[in-house]
RNA sequence: UGGGGUGUGGUGCAAUGGUAGCACGUCGGCCUUUGGAGCCGAAAGUAGAGGUUCGACUCCUCUCGCCCCAGCCA
């Protein structure tokens, strides 16, 4: 690494170099347990493994820390190794699994036992708790803690080979069950669960513990940081005692403080709950804050990569503001968007002194950001569409859009003044009549006039019909965790996030958008097109363009 | 009341004994054929009390706040 490093992670590894510790190697890996999709929090562990191993010209393995066959799921492999993918986390051949080190962990164990550093203990679950004391209290030593070498040896075999029931047994560490620390407190190694593992089936019906797993898979593969959470700094004495015991190679634990996002939660039990309940569609739904959905959604991964760059990397437990990966995400896609016209919420306009036949094709910008992705035509008619909320029949004097006797642009056409609006019984505008300046042909009036707005619009017998979907935060409450005694985190769920639009009007290039494309729809926000489109097209709202007319109206009431 | 962590503007991070700075957000203004983008400006902070020092966000002592740990989950 050239340049200072930018955490203290990276001081960290900067300095284990210096000092020549593992010969100056870097390996680092990211554990997920396949037992849910990746969300954004996974993201940062990611990209922060995958980052250190290549500032530091180091590996980085994939490894499914896959020791609980209840929980796990081959579907849950696979969405994980596309998202780690698709973040630009490269892991090469090195595709690991913790289950592929049970029988070299099993031989550990029986290692520690012949050591007399590990007994099976008869305790029920329950009994285990009872024994263990509280956090100020030390725990007791369990009945069956002085069982001989040779028992213990025989009864680990027969743990495996199947004789015991569920939970009948363990394997425990024999440690300390006075210590301070309760991790140190004789901690399982092996349970009994006769059950079907997604990867070695039937093979086993003793698991191994995290605990008993994680550092030594660490181990196996020669890692060199072990990179994790804040939670996991009291099991590092733990794990730290089971290498030494062991005498393998031993890798460095360094814990750093998870992400957490305003208005969302970051927690695989609750994200289940949400897809099994129904509050959203599934794990990609694009209001979940995992990985496959703000894909869908229309994120970059580039956008994701400059987030966790502002973040930081601290032991410090904060919540950031999800408008810091807004922001990230629009300065990312307002470079890269083409804009383009659409008319969300279409409210027909007449030119009335247009010829009736006439159509007429005006050269719109793809990309002010970027001038080589050119320009394309956008055809122009008698009938257009225009934005509902682009005209007030009463404006207040900041709303400078369409009104009665008003005058405005429509980008890249004409100036346009409304003369008449058409309404229905209740009242509603059905229609405008407005009238047009030839002379100002291309938006430009050669006598100085100016305009206050420039509203974007779609020529109707162009236009192409879509789906949008417009999505808002899930949760109404920055911290949706919070609730009062007795109530429900669910109570938190926004019952507006999302709100579909059925009658959308697209200009005509828009009809070869293939799914995953992303535009900008001038003046509306930034969208992208989802993969339930068919003949008809689904745009998903990524996010809206900052609007300062919405926040006066917002600050208004 | 045991053990392990952690406190810098509203939020996220810097400053590693030497002028507390950056970003997001907020509030003004400029500009504008996107009320976008861009540009300019403003408000706002070292948890508290002592101590060491010419000088403390930084070192020491005490106090306070917050987080994690009593799964055969990870």
């Amino acid at each position: 690494m050239n340049e200072a490093p930018k955490d203290f992670i990276r001081e960290i590894i900067a300095n284990d170099i210096k000092m020549g510790k593992y010969g100056g190697r870097v390996h680092t890996r990211f554990p997920p347990e396949p037992n849910g999709y990746l969300h954004i929090g996974h993201a940062k562990s990611i990209l922060l493994n995958y980052g250190i191993a290549q500032d530091f010209k180091g590996k980085f393995n994939l490894r499914y820390d896959d020791t609980n066959p209840e929980k796990e799921e081959q579907e849950y492999v696979d969405a994980i190794k596309r998202d780690v993918q698709w973040l630009g986390a490269a892991w090469e051949d090195r595709e690991f699994y913790a289950s592929d080190y049970f029988e070299q962990l099993y031989q550990w164990a029986e290692e520690l036992i012949k050591k007399g550093q590990a007994y099976v203990c008869d305790l029920s679950a329950e009994e285990v708790t009872a024994y263990r004391g509280t956090l100020q209290t030390p725990g007791r030593e369990s009945p069956y803690r002085h069982r001989s070498i040779e028992e213990n040896l025989d009864l680990l075999r027969r743990m495996r080979a199947g004789e015991f029931p569920d939970g009948s047994k363990t394997l425990r560490a024999k440690i300390d069950m006075a210590h301070p620390n309760l991790n140190m407190r004789d901690p399982v190694m092996y349970r009994i669960r006769h059950a079907t593992h997604h990867r070695t089936g039937e093979r086993w019906c003793i698991y191994p513990s995290y605990d008993w797993a994680h550092g030594q898979s660490d181990s196996i593969e020669g890692i060199t940081h072990s990179i994790c959470t804040l939670e996991f700094e009291d099991h590092r004495p733990l794990y730290d005692w089971f290498l030494d015991q062991l005498g393998i190679h031993h890798p460095q634990q360094i814990e750093f403080a998870r992400l957490n996002l305003t208005y969302t939660v970051m927690s695989k039990r609750l994200l289940l709950q949400l897809v099994q309940e129904g509050h959203v569609r599934g794990w990609d739904d694009p209001r979940m804050p995992t990985i496959a959905a703000l894909r869908r959604r229309g994120y970059t991964p580039e956008a994701i990569r400059d987030f966790m760059q502002r973040v930081g990397v601290t032991k410090v437990e904060s919540i950031v503001e999800i408008e810091m990966l807004e922001h990230s995400l629009r300065q990312d896609l307002n470079k890269r968007a083409l804009r383009r016209l659409a008319v969300l919420d279409p409210l027909r306009v007449v030119i009335t002194n247009y010829p009736d036949d006439q159509i007429e094709e005006f050269e719109a910008i793809n990309n002010p950001e970027d001038p080589s992705t050119g320009t394309r035509k956008v055809p122009f008619s008698k009938v257009l569409y225009i934005e509902r909320d682009d005209f007030m029949e009463n404006p207040p004097k900041d709303f400078y859009r369409l009104a009665p006797g008003r005058e405005v642009r429509l980008r890249y056409a004409y100036f346009v003044k409304c003369v008449d609006v058409v309404k229905d019984a209740q009242g509603n505008a059905l229609e405008l009549r407005c009238t047009y300046d030839p002379a100002t042909r291309g938006g430009d009036a050669p006598d100085g006039r100016k305009v206050k707005a420039t509203i974007h619009w779609v020529s109707a017998q162009h236009a192409i019909e879509a789906e949008v979907r417009l999505y808002e935060r899930l949760f109404t409450k920055p911290d949706p965790l919070d609730v009062p005694e007795g109530r429900s985190w669910k109570e938190n769920i926004n019952p507006n996030s999302l709100i579909v639009l059925q009658n959308c009007k697209l200009e005509p290039s828009l009809a070869d958008a293939q799914a995953g494309d992303r535009v900008q729809f001038e003046r509306k926000g930034y969208f992208c097109v989802d993969p339930d489109s068919t003949a008809k097209k689904v745009f998903n709202r990524t996010v809206d363009l900052k609007d300062t007319w919405a926040k006066l109206q917002r600050k208004q009431n």
